[in-house]
DNA sequence: GCGCGCTGTGTGCACGTTCCCAAATGATCG
DNA sequence: CGATCATTTGGGAACGTGCACACAGCGCGC
């Protein structure tokens, strides 16, 4: 009971009826689709709900309705990954906007620990959002299978890790995105070409792996193990590879990084070596994020559609709340060329 | 009606009530605070909800409480902004993790244009939230006051523009931060201390100044209009803004710089122009932000306690949203040394 | 012994919406 | 011309919860 600002009591379904002149079986027929109701009603209604400024109490309508017109956006991440990668805020941004075009907000749900993990699931399976967009590189998790199991309409960003499992999920082309820059980097004249992989127990980090070693083999080029060290997408651990990769083969003239954020790393490993970019070596990251921009030299990258993504998951996550079977999607990525290469 | 997965009917305080042999009204009771309930009963009915797994139907409790039991957390930058700086993120993981504690779920608001802006507001004062978590470093915008003007519960981070507004406001010490960071770089011996500003149409931006002019008058030293130049709290910013103070004042040996991001931006410029850094130029910056330590050298920078601000900015709007009337925070920094001074 | 206050419990009502069914109207068809 | 059908409308019921109220039992003081 503030006394600045005392909020009224808000127009219900019912002012509008009696404003319009029909009743409340109408009003919501206008609401939902306007099927069988004449143009004469629907015009009054509409100018009933302009005038009385009524919005659809949503409290109301889950309630008969079971649904809850609402969707979780689950990050299955250490607070370090969620802090550093921007590409993160750039789904975050996508499917924000792709769901505000159907007017379902978004909950954020982060579950960086173990008991934050439980409550949300919890929470997920109690009914309260309608289904989840999962994003979360290193989905070794069992929070998937465990939501899919209770029939939450699930859509994963990227392919989860359990084969078997009938998640629907979208993701970048990865193969062949390792292809094209594995390529590009051979198209310079390289030969010496190195690789930092992403986690090596996530799908998407074996299909890019796979892609640049089938491109180096296409090439005649020899696959060599002291050219490939594994990280885990972080800055760091790109910083890490690139000391192990000149450790181990100190002439290499070319990098594959298997996301910006790790290239960044090796950029600066490679800058303290006293390489130069890219005369020395070149790099190419993958991605396209916002850190590609950021870095200097500025990163050569494979783009993934971020904005395309999010659009898919959300188009993907509705149709199967709406009850339809889903499938994978997978999306073309583009090389971006600047001057890390 | 999917085949895989069917969700069964949850149960209802009902089915509780009949479990523990009670009553509805008596569950209710225990459910909100148990008051008025004998231990006896009180025992029974939580056997009988860990029995049938019972969770309350948030949907029936708003539509007859009025209240949603959830808020919005509200972004109002360019998504540029939203992409490049983590300190979003941290708040927003923060936010996320303190209302948690309270069962409260966190609805994520981005509104990047005049559009979302405007479809937001029509969303939040239609009572689909009870309060408004606000963040948003340019708070130029109107929205802030059309929505405290409409009643609705709201806290910023930072302090908002208009001097006669009285919202409620968390945020760190500006004047006080920028003080201990100038002291510092005087007291390493530097003379000749540059700034980068922060937009200087908000009160944190003038007041991270003021600080720093306070010092250096205070020290005796003169302030020279030649060793300041504004940003806006972008990495961009950043680079331009050392490459004015360069031009200007060659041999500047030090430079405070309004945010970690800018700071990473004058890194580069010194360094594209030859100076060491901190040997030539000390390089102080604001927020202790993930980045400070993604930089290289890493940052000397006064912290801002996020953890800190976002749990106060919860309590403050449960405070409010409670009807209670609340007053600004004002929390402490801390200076923390790192590589670059 | 009466009234009063406090604790503990059950019940009716209301919240605002959607869905289902009945009924009215006009059109079409045999 | 009567019967069937599609269209349009209104009203009752239900969703699951919290709250106000009534009421019972008990102890206490006057």
């Amino acid at each position: 009971m503030s006394t600045t600002g005392g909020r009224r009591r808000p127009p219900t379904i019912h002012d509008v009826a009696r404003e319009a002149g029909v009743s409340r079986g109408t009003v919501s027929r206008v609401l939902n689709g306007g099927h069988y109701v004449s143009p004469a009603a629907q015009e009054a209604v509409n100018a009933a709900i302009r005038r009385t400024g009524y919005v659809v109490n949503r409290h109301a309508r889950s309630l008969i309705t079971g649904r809850s017109d609402s969707v979780g956006f689950l990050l299955t991440e250490p607070q370090e990954k969620f802090f550093e990668d921007p590409n993160f805020n750039v789904l975050l941004r996508g499917c924000t906007q792709a769901l505000a075009a159907h007017d379902i907000p978004l909950l954020l749900m982060l579950a960086g620990t173990e008991d934050e993990r439980r409550r949300i699931t919890r929470y997920i399976t109690s009914g309260h959002v309608d289904g989840v967009l999962l994003v979360s590189s290193h989905s070794g998790n069992p929070v998937a299978e465990e939501l899919s199991e209770a029939g939450v309409p699930l859509v994963a960003c990227g392919k989860p890790i359990g084969l078997g499992s009938k998640i629907s999920y979208v993701a970048a082309d990865d193969r062949d995105g390792a292809r094209d820059m594995t390529r590009h980097l051979l198209s310079l004249g390289r030969r010496r070409v190195g690789m930092v992989t992403g986690p090596l127990d996530t799908p998407g980090g074996v299909e890019r792996l796979a892609g640049y070693k089938e491109v180096l083999t296409e090439a005649g080029v020899e696959v060599d193990d002291r050219l490939v060290v594994s990280g885990d997408y972080s800055r760091l651990s790109g910083e890490r590879g690139a000391e192990r990769l000149l450790a181990q083969v100190p002439d290499l003239d070319a990098v594959f990084v298997a996301s910006d954020l790790m290239a960044r790393g090796v950029l600066t490993t490679l800058e303290r070596a006293g390489r130069r970019v890219p005369e020395d070596v070149a790099v190419g990251g993958f991605d396209d994020s916002p850190a590609a921009l950021a870095s200097s030299p500025e990163l050569t990258t494979m783009r993934q559609p971020f904005d395309r993504i999010s659009a898919e998951m959300v188009r993907v996550l509705l149709a199967q709340i709406g009850g339809e079977d889903t499938a994978a999607v997978i999306l073309p990525t583009e090389l971006v060329k600047r001057e890390s290469t």
